[in-house]
This record gives structure tokens, C-alpha cells and sequence, in this order.
DNA sequence: GTGAAAGCGCTAACAT
DNA sequence: ATGTTAGCGCTTTCAC
């Protein structure tokens, strides 16, 4: 292995200089510089990162933590992360909390999530962390700060902390908003169920999104009209037989709190005869890969232009930059597809 | 932040002590082990990554490059490899190198693919590397052989290197057998496209298998009952159309390359009217997790444990093992579900 | 089984 | 603009 020495020897200048003009510092002279890097080049030279880092502190790569890396949320969110990441040269380190495999609730034992906060993250390894949908408790928060590097949560608010969140409640009233003004009066929901309240409590919030719109044209939120699922297209398909399935209500439009369980209830009508959005509308949130292929209307909500915005941050703080601690609202848009449109006339006249 | 020194001073041990003690030395005393660890526990200390790595060589962090991030597939393999590694207590940095995006066959001028060889894993951040789907040419392996860490490749061969790779043949031609076996004896396919050739020829290698299983019987494979696509739903689903439109050709099944086209050509099917079994069969490769909700009949190939096949081999070789270059063929297993069962009587007949 | 001491390869004052 | 030097915090011979 080539070492820094030997550059500077075959470039004729000190390490000192040798490791100033690689890292792009300005104080060499232009000749020396491509001197050195001439040097380097010959010699196939590449700074070690441990000498690196313990020498400076800085070890160009950044933590990120999801609590889950097979779903298409998360994954869209990394790689709009992981791509902002190695554009800035950095690398990114990739921890998984599954609070689905016990590493989520049972917070002050939980080994996974202590290892993770107690050594992983104090190794030093990382200069900085994004928390993707991580609800983070006292003590975690206290190691966070205790370590003292920059730290950005996509999902919020964490106290301290720099975060940006959705705000689901507003894009859940903006979709169901959007059957509104279309003419529905019977609009169901399929919410996220209890396993996904740690994050933020976003089914909560989608849920009362949609409570709060039909109270805002006057209308209460019939609780047969709710169900949830687990976010998935099977989840969706499932819930959406029982609503179709219950002679005691009849929706003439649908509203899930995500683009899969939308898909798995466009599934599950065209299974039962029904005809979307002729028979039943449906609207999700996400902007799924797979909404436009299925026609799907849809709140967007970006998520790997969300991983990007996160790197950003968080390279400004790594610049130097003071942090902001407080949550910033991330962008949404309604698209509309095929999948709504008024309610069949039978709806209308019998309402 | 705490260091050794002081661990040592309160143990009343030298640090070179504390140090064997907590890397879980054997010649240290259990007495002197208790106290080590009870003040390092007291002190809250955790060794520093970068003076360890810089002292022993090792990092405890592995690095994979993967050529997606947002397909099932690799993301199955991520989740197995992950899991893995953070059990053994090992890190895992992420690379992405996208062969769509300019970073695939232009290897010698390719600045992403250039930079990850000559740079990143260089740089000693990593103690080892998986590689997914990555052909890697002459002056890569080279790089790789150079810097002289384990290295095992999913997806392969790869010469020199030890890899572990599906039979793309063998599990095309026990899919196409399934349907022959059920009377079938006009097989369309839908291929992977060009694009994903990079990947070690993996379309080719199941068409093949597909023209093979119907030499077996006889058969030859008929150009014009074969399709290319982009491995996903919208892409089988337009191929769909195109076979099942053509009058001159009349698939009683259609065998996809991946489970996601596969299952597009099941909508596809329900769109036009056929029914699936009834109709025409469908069957699939991967073994995704939506083939279960779909009823796909599929060749399941166990993306996560071959995550955890490739750690497996890694540490292996990173507790000083020696590698066994050369490939390994991995399992896989047909799922026999709903989308396949015999040709409809019609077709027998006339055939 | 434990300690002393010599690095690991680089960066950052400080000096010039 | 460049060189000198003192570490960064740990691991690992080599002694004992």
C-alpha cells in the first residue's frame, strides 16, 4: 500500500503539503498542487480512511436508519439519500430497526435498538445520521446530542432536532377533498392499523384527515366505512371486500392511506363486478411506481426527493451551518388518474 | 469522549489490557475481564472505529454494490445481506452503481464505476465486498485481486472470485416443464430485455432454457410467441397484449422471466377477457412477495438467503478461511399456486 | 496474564 | 505557500 510519504518524496514536498493539496485545500500553489496529484496518480496513491478520520475526525459517511428496507416508501426515500450521498462523496453506512421484529416498542431493552444508539453510532464511524420514520424516546435523544453530530429525521417532530414530515393530515383532507368535490357522500377509509402508529402515529392522522374533511362539508365519518390494513395490496384488497361486502353501507368511493391498499382495492372491486371508477372511486397516497400503471389517483409525495432534501441539510450542517431544530413541511401533490370520478347516479339521487 | 486510558486507569490495568479484554482476548484473566469491562461499562465507553481500524487493519464493515435499489429483487438480497452482517456485529456501506444510468457498459470511462474501484474501496473502509449482478471486467478484477479482501459475488461467474449464482437455465426449463407436464404445448415467453443483459446474460440464459424445455419435447421455439420487457408489471402486461392479440399465434400459457411481468400478464389476460387458469397458465420467476397475493404459480428463488448465503461466506473467509473461487449454484423451488393448470380442452384438441 | 512502548497513516497547529 | 512536529486513540509485538 502506497502511503503518503512516498508522494510526497516522489513530489518532492512534505506529507503535510501532500495531504493539503489532495483534500483541495487552497493554500497550495497551483504547481505543487498538480505536482502532487501527478505524484499521486503515479504512484496509484489513496488516503487510508481510518488514518484519515482519526487524524481530522471527519469520516465522510453518514448513518441512515430505517425501520424497514423492503417496503417501496423506504426504499425510494434511500435511494434519493444514497445517491445525493455519493454525488457529495460520501458513503452511507445502512442500519435496519425492524419494529416489526421486536425492535420497535420495548424501547429501554430492546438490544438491537441499544446496540445501535449505544455503540454502532458512538463507534465514531458516522458524521452524521438521517432518521427515516423513527420515533425517537428520551434517552435516545440524549445520546444523539450526546455525540454531538448533525442529525436529520425525515418523519417528525423530534424534539431538538431538525426534522421534515408530511403533514399527513393535510394531504389525507386534500385527497378525500377531492371525492368530495366530485360528489361522493359515502366515502370509506382504509387506514394503516396499530403496528404502523410508530411512525408518528400516521395512520392516526390520515384517519382524522378524513374525518375532518367530511365534517367540513357537514358529514360524520361513519365508522363502518373504516377499516385497516396492514399497507399492503392484500391488506387493501381484503379490507375493501368487507366494505363492498355489507349490505348495511354502500360506498361510492374509497380513500386509502396508501397507494398499495388503493391497489388491492381497485383489485378487489374489479374482482366483485364493480367498475372503477364507475361503480366505486379510489384515491391513495403515495405516488407508488405502481400507480400509473394501474391508473391510480393519488396524493404524490415524493419520497426520494424527500431523501434528497434530508442530504442537503445535512451536508449545510457538515458545512458548518447551525441546525434548525424544528419540522419542515414536506411537498405533496395530487394526481389525478382514472381511478376517480363521480359517483354512479344511483348514488347521487338516493343521497 | 472517553477513551482507553482512562478505562485502564480505573481498572487499574494498562490499556493494552483493557484493549484484550474488550476485543474478548482469551489471555486475559476472568477477574481482570470483569473489572475491564465494568469500568468501560461505568465510563460509557466505546472504542473509537477509526484508531481501531488504523491500528489492526480491521473494520468490521463490509461493502455491497448493488445495481439497483428499487427492485424487488435486490432489495431481498440487501435485507438478507444487512440482517446478517449487523448480527455478526459488522457494518454495511452501500454502493450503487446503476447500469442504467451511464454506469454500466462503458466500463474504462465511466467516472461513477471508476471512482467506486480506484477510490472507495480503496480507501480501506471496508474489510470485505458483495457484490450483486456486477460483471466486472479485466482491470476491475484486478483492483479487486489487488487490495486483496474477501469478495464474493452474487450472481456470476466470476473468475477468481468466489460466487454464488442461480441456474437461469435450469429453473427457465423446470417453469416451461411445469406447463408441458400440464398438456401445454404453445409456451410463449416473455424475456428480459437487452438492457438487463449486463446481468450475466440472465435473460438469455432463461430464454434458452425456455427453447431447451421445448426441444425436450420435440417442440421448437417459435420467434413470434416471444416477448422482451423490463422485468416489470406494466412491461409483462404490454407484452401480454401483443401475444394475446396476435391472430396468428394462439399460447394456451406464457411463461414470464420475473414474477412482476408474470403477474402483468395475468391483468393482462383478465383485461381481454381470458381467464387464468381457464384460458391461458402464467408462471413466473423470483418468488415475490406479491405472487402469493396473485396466485402466481412461480420458481422461487430465495433472494434473502442468498444474502445471507453470501455473509455466511464472507466471514468464513474473514476468520481466515481460504476462499474457494468458483460458483455455486443456489436453490430454488417451484411454488405451484393458481395461475397454472391445463390448456383449455379446445386447444388439446386442435393441437 | 500483564505492561511498556512502538507504531498504524494521516492532519492540523505552529512556525517560517 | 510550505515544512516541522505533535498528536489522533487504539492494537500489538516484545518483554517479563
Amino acid at each position: 500500500m502506497t502511503k503518503i510519504q512516498k508522494v510526497a518524496d516522489l513530489a518532492g514536498v512534505s506529507t503535510a503539503t501532500v495531504s493539503r493539496a489532495l483534500a483541495g485545500k487552497p493554500s497550495v500553489s497551483p504547481a505543487t498542487r498538480s505536482r502532487v496529484e501527478a505524484a499521486a496518480r503515479e504512484l496509484d496513491y489513496v488516503v487510508s480512511a481510518s488514518a484519515s478520520s482519526l487524524a481530522s475526525g471527519k469520516t465522510r459517511n453518514v448513518g441512515v436508519v430505517v425501520p424497514f428496507i423492503d417496503s417501496w416508501f423506504y426504499v425510494s426515500v434511500l435511494k434519493g439519500i444514497q445517491r445525493s450521498l455519493a454525488d457529495a462523496g460520501y458513503d452511507l453506512t445502512l442500519y435496519h430497526l425492524d419494529p416489526h421484529a421486536g425492535d420497535g416498542q420495548p424501547r429501554p431493552d430492546n438490544p438491537r435498538r441499544r446496540r445501535l444508539f449505544d455503540e454502532f453510532l458512538r463507534r465514531g464511524r458516522v458524521d452524521a445520521l438521517i432518521a427515516v420514520s423513527l420515533e425517537l424516546d428520551r434517552a435516545e435523544l440524549e445520546s444523539l446530542t450526546a455525540i454531538n453530530k448533525p442529525v436529520v429525521g425525515i418523519g417528525g417532530p423530534l424534539p431538538g432536532i431538525q426534522t421534515l414530515s408530511l403533514d399527513d393530515h393535510e394531504v389525507a383532507k386534500l385527497a378525500v377533498e377531492h371525492l368530495l368535490a366530485l360528489g361522493h357522500r359515502s366515502i370509506a377509509h382504509i387506514a394503516g392499523d396499530q403496528d404502523f402508529e410508530i411512525d408518528f402515529h400516521l395512520p392516526a392522522h390520515r384517519r382524522e384527515g378524513w374525518e375532518d374533511a367530511l365534517s367540513g362539508v357537514g358529514l360524520t365519518a361513519d365508522p363502518s366505512l373504516l377499516r385497516t390494513a396492514d399497507f399492503t395490496i392484500a391488506g387493501g384488497y381484503d379490507a375493501t371486500l368487507q366494505l363492498l361486502g355489507d349490505p348495511r353501507i354502500s360506498p361510492t368511493a374509497v380513500f386509502a392511506a396508501s397507494d398499495e391498499m388503493a391497489i388491492g382495492a381497485m383489485l378487489a372491486a374489479r374482482d366483485l363486478g364493480r367498475s372503477v371508477p364507475g361503480d366505486l372511486s379510489v384515491i391513495g397516497i403515495d405516488g407508488h411506481e405502481l400507480s400509473d400503471f394501474f391508473g391510480l389517483t393519488t396524493v404524490d409525495q415524493f419520497p426520494e426527493v424527500q431523501g434528497r432534501h434530508a442530504v442537503e441539510i445535512l451536508l449545510h450542517q457538515l458545512d458548518g451551518d447551525r441546525p434548525e431544530p424544528g419540522n419542515e413541511d414536506l411537498p405533496y401533490e395530487l394526481v389525478v388518474r382514472k381511478s376517480t370520478g363521480p359517483p354512479p347516479a344511483a348514488a347521487v339521487s338516493a343521497s
